[in-house]
DNA sequence: TCGGCATTTGACCTTATGGTCAGGAACAGG
DNA sequence: CCTGTTCCTGACCATAAGGTCAAATGCCGA
């Protein structure tokens, strides 16, 4: 996971910029077109600089994905992190909701980039999925349960919610070119899916008024 | 989007088996790669057959994918395509969930695919996006919108609520590993999906009773 | 301004990849 | 069983791709 010379100088200006990008551009690169669908020539054009000078900064092409997917996963967990079981159940609910489709707005390259790697069965994360990801869902699912069992939120499938909401965030970003298809030019998409899912998850978390 | 020579002749029992097998291994391939990260070699050894055999049933890696592509399109269509104007509007909706939840449980690989392609700026589908896809979505989010404006559905964003449907199926096929992970074993993915889709839509949809 | 380290690159290597081709094997139908 | 067609393959080709290396250049503090 180390890169450069195993020396331990501090980096220096011309390696953070160089460095930033790179990974900038084989966002770019990776997330269009996946792992093994990528080139280091096309990554090195978009950045700008010459094969050997990529290489030099990073020891392989798997080391630059694997920066990109190690960075990733930590900003990707951060917003369920924040899900707090001391506040408002729907109003928690829905600010997960937003900070989601935030992500998806300001970061679409990084969540295609997400989508790309499980989309080819996830073989560079699997452990984090399985590990870090599983036990974080499955705490804040629990979270979900007790504010279910107190009648706070409508009854449902935990972990099935969450998913819904990945689902449903995730969309706008790596269906993007669709999404943008079919709605036709004059529509900004995340403004109105903003709205959209505050409407739905209102609606899906309410709990029943009349009791059974 | 010819193959074969371009004689007419009715395709023989062993042309329609091989082709078959290839497209087979094409999909496995290519949905879980991509176009560019997919191998003829790959794909060759998969079908267990040789790669100039391959060559010799179909013009390059192109007319495989590009046969794949339009094969699929027409089955992803299809499920939008049957909902009926005439039908009860809550029913209808949801049967069309069902339908959508059953092409990716029965054909994950072909949502990959699809997904792959969208996920690369749909360079070889652009134009179905927007045509004849948009046209169908308009006249299916017009459906919707009437049914709305009769109070007999809640009023939201047709396009987007049309959005949600896919993303909330689709999301069990594309992300089927993330899914499987994390809720660990035990679990059957698309059964428990049901029953919260039938929830999350019925909940959605039903028109509020004390109307403002 | 000089020495040493950081940075950059052209040339090159090996392997992978999409695709071709000539000829051989298998399989009709007569 | 013969013959024309279909089917299949080994050998081959050109290019692309990941990666290496020695040498050149640039940059910095002393």
């Amino acid at each position: 996971m180390q890169d450069r010379k195993s020396e331990d100088r501090p980096p220096t200006r011309i390696q953070l910029r160089n460095r930033q990008t790179i990974l900038d551009a084989a966002l770019d690169v990776f997330s269009q077109h996946g792992f093994r669908g990528a080139t280091l020539d096309q990554i090195a054009e978009v950045a700008g600089l010459s094969k050997p000078n990529l290489l030099y900064y990073f020891a392989s092409k798997e080391a630059i994905h694997g920066e990109l997917l190690s960075t990733l996963m930590d900003a990707w967990l951060d917003p369920l992190r924040a899900l707090d079981p001391d506040g408002d159940p729907v109003e928690e609910v829905l600010a997960y909701v937003r900070r989601k489709l935030e992500l998806s707005r300001d970061y679409p390259r990084e969540s295609r980039l997400f989508a790309n790697e499980v989309l080819q069965g996830a073989p560079r994360i699997a452990e984090v999925l399985g590990g870090e990801l599983k036990a974080l869902v499955d705490t804040r699912s629990a979270t979900l349960a007790d504010w279910m069992k107190a009648g706070r939120i409508a009854d449902l499938p935990p972990h099935h919610l969450i998913f819904s909401i990945w689902a449903l965030t995730q969309h706008y970003a790596d269906f993007d070119v669709q999404v943008r298809a079919v709605l036709g030019p004059g529509h900004d998409p995340y403004a109105e899916a903003e709205g959209f899912l505050e409407q739905l998850f209102r609606r899906l978390l309410t709990p029943d008024h009349r009791n059974g």
